[in-house]
RNA sequence: UGGGAUGUCGUCCAAUGGCAGGACAUGCGGCUCUGGACCGUAGUAUCGGGGUUCGAAUCCCUGCAUCCCAGCCA
């Protein structure tokens, strides 16, 4: 990092260094990333990890994983392994930090008897329903509960049988006692805790009592010692909330600072909405590679070296916004642009034959492995007299702009020769099956002697040396930018792209990716960036296409 | 008609009273054995109306728009 060039800040890095400067908490800086184990991560995530862990690297902080696990009925292991697994994923790791907001439940208990003997908390008789009824509305204040005044001993004793077990579900809450007409609902009186009789998935039976998220957050956080708690906008109502709590307690006070939560272009990011996809089996699990979930994007092929990116040019700032998916794009190209080895791969095959090309032999030619980085070498790749090219780089009647193959045209074979079509041959319907060339031997490598150009390059594979692939060609899950805008009545499901996801069988590859394994990224040169799926299984090979390579033409072709 | 927040290029983010800048996207050009990468270049923005000031995206007033909150979810 360069100290001398003025870096790039956002208001959050200008608070810590104001604060560190100002030796606020001693100068310590402390973050933490929250999860609530509920489902699986996702790029939204990612940008939230990447602001807390991310800040804390920088200044040379600790950072703690802590999950917000108070509610059992929605919380699994499952999730929890999930968590962990992607944030390692992503190369962030905080040590010996990993904390449930569940090892605090005893404090936390202790602390609400604490509010009660203070006057400051009541049991509450009053059904889920009533409470809603007495709340209030937006514009009217609320009514006080008719067990609010009840005396410390009650609430006391009746606290301790909520904890005892000897109360159903729903029939007894713990309340702050704050004011019912505040303007801020989350002020109203809140439910601190409620009976819940249902196994958790780190304290098994142990408490049928469960605090609310509210209650739990804020002293985790303080507990935690966590200097900057840094969350997402629609919690700013809360602070003031949590800081009641603290101040009656008499605890640390954590900074919180709320930043806008992470929209992209093309994709819905909502937890509930990401569920319901994955249950109603809209895509095939939590790692479809169609999904924002960062088992989805790594197994699409993403990077997370290209994730940190993405979060880091994004930005941090409190309004709503929605990033452009090409700025997601534009990242793992960069990332695998300088990485990946460049192989052919034909998608969609059209067979030629080099009629001048000696039957029966074949010959190695040599490739370069990936021209951004001259450490990676070269390969050696077999040629012979009858090939693949792909069938969109063959036109029998091109249009002005297209520069590849077509009737008495040559173009160059990448690393191999010019080739010249001679014939084109059709079926029975007049579809294209198979072209007929010869190729200039005195071009073998690709250039020519006489200096004559070509105005395109192919990629291509020689027919008997190909191996054979599934490939998985993949588009937005959405048709809209905003899945999420619909009409009246209408269902965000309906804006589906029903085309989200193409499978090409018999797509032909060079014979030097024979044997890659799951996980293995290349690029298929002229094509885009494929990464090797785990549902390939010995000679079956399948690859997810992770995203194109920009394409001049296609663009041009849109335009008309 | 309550409380909280937010309005800057198409998009995202800067500029904290002193030349509105960067990235992505887009257009054009160059280069190229990937119509890739790379290089160069262009256009496009301060929500509206007042005010303060030599000077306002920034401060004040006012209006408008958008988002969040009425879970015993987080």
């Amino acid at each position: 990092m360069n100290n001398e060039t003025p870096e790039k800040s956002h208001f959050i890095r200008n608070i810590i260094k104001e604060d560190v400067a100002r030796g606020v908490n001693d100068g310590r800086v402390h973050t933490r990333f929250p999860p609530e184990p509920n489902g699986y991560p996702h790029i939204g995530h990612a940008k939230a990890i990447c602001v807390n862990y991310g800040l804390a690297e920088e200044f040379h902080a600790p950072y703690n994983l802590r999950f917000d696990d108070t509610n059992p009925v929605k919380e699994e292991q499952e999730y929890i392994d999930a968590i962990i697994a992607d944030i390692k994923w992503l190369s962030f790791d905080w040590e010996d930090r990993l904390y449930f907001a569940s090892d605090y439940f005893e404090q936390l208990y202790q602390w609400a008897v604490k509010l009660i003997r203070d006057g400051k908390a009541y049991v509450c008789e009053l059904t889920a329903d009533q409470i809603r009824e007495t709340r209030g509305t937006l514009t009217k204040p609320g009514v006080e509960s008719p067990y609010r005044n009840r005396p410390v001993e009650e609430n006391l004793d009746l606290f301790a049988r909520m904890k005892n077990g000897e109360f159903p579900d729903g029939s007894k809450t713990l309340r702050a006692k704050i004011d019912m007409a505040a303007g801020n609902l989350n002020l109203r009186d809140p439910v601190m805790y409620r009976i819940l009789h249902a196994s958790h998935p780190r304290t098994g039976d142990d408490w049928c009592i469960y605090p609310m998220y509210d209650w739990a957050h804020g002293q985790s956080d303080s507990i935690e010692k966590i200097t900057h708690s840094l969350c997402s906008i629609e919690f700013e109502d809360h602070r003031p909330l949590y800081d009641w709590f603290l101040d009656q307690l008499g605890e640390f006070h954590p900074q919180q600072i709320e930043f806008a939560r992470l929209n992209l272009s093309y994709t819905i990011l909502s937890k509930r909405k990401l569920i319901r996809l994955v249950n109603e089996g809209h895509v095939q699990g939590w790692d479809d590679p169609r999904l924002p979930t960062l088992s989805g994007l790594r197994r699409r092929g993403y990077t997370p070296a290209s994730i940190r990116d993405f979060c880091d040019r994004i930005g941090v700032a409190k309004k709503d916004s929605t990033v452009d998916l090409a700025l997601l794009e534009h990242c793992i190209r960069g990332d695998l642009n300088k990485q990946a080895p460049r192989f052919m791969g034909v998608l969609r095959p059209l067979k030629v034959v080099i009629d001048n090309y000696p039957e029966g032999e074949s010959e190695e030619l040599e490739a370069v492995n990936n021209p951004e980085d001259p450490s990676a070498g070269t390969r050696e790749v077999p040629f012979s007299r009858v090939l693949y090219i792909e069938r969109e780089d063959f036109m029998e009647d091109p249009p002005k702009k297209f520069f590849r193959l077509a009737p008495g045209r040559e173009v160059r074979l990448r690393y191999a020769y010019f080739i010249t079509c001679n014939e084109v041959v059709k079926d029975a319907d007049g579809e294209v099956i198979e072209l007929r060339c010869s190729y200039d031997p005195a071009t073998k490598g690709g250039d020519a002697p006489d200096g004559r150009k070509v105005k395109a390059t192919l990629h291509w594979v020689s027919a008997k040396h190909a191996i054979d692939a599934e490939v998985r060609l993949y588009d937005t899950l959405f048709t809209t930018e905003d899945p999420e805008d619909v009409p009246e009545g209408g269902d965000w499901i309906d804006n589906l792209n029903p085309k989200s996801l193409e499978v090409l069988t018999g797509c032909k590859l060079e014979p030097n990716l024979r044997g890659v394994e799951p996980g293995f990224s290349c690029q298929f040169e002229r094509q885009g960036y494929f990464c090797v799926d785990q549902d390939s299984d010995g000679d079956k090979i399948i690859f997810n296409r992770t995203v194109t390579l920009r394409d001049a033409w296609k663009r041009m072709q849109k335009k008309g």
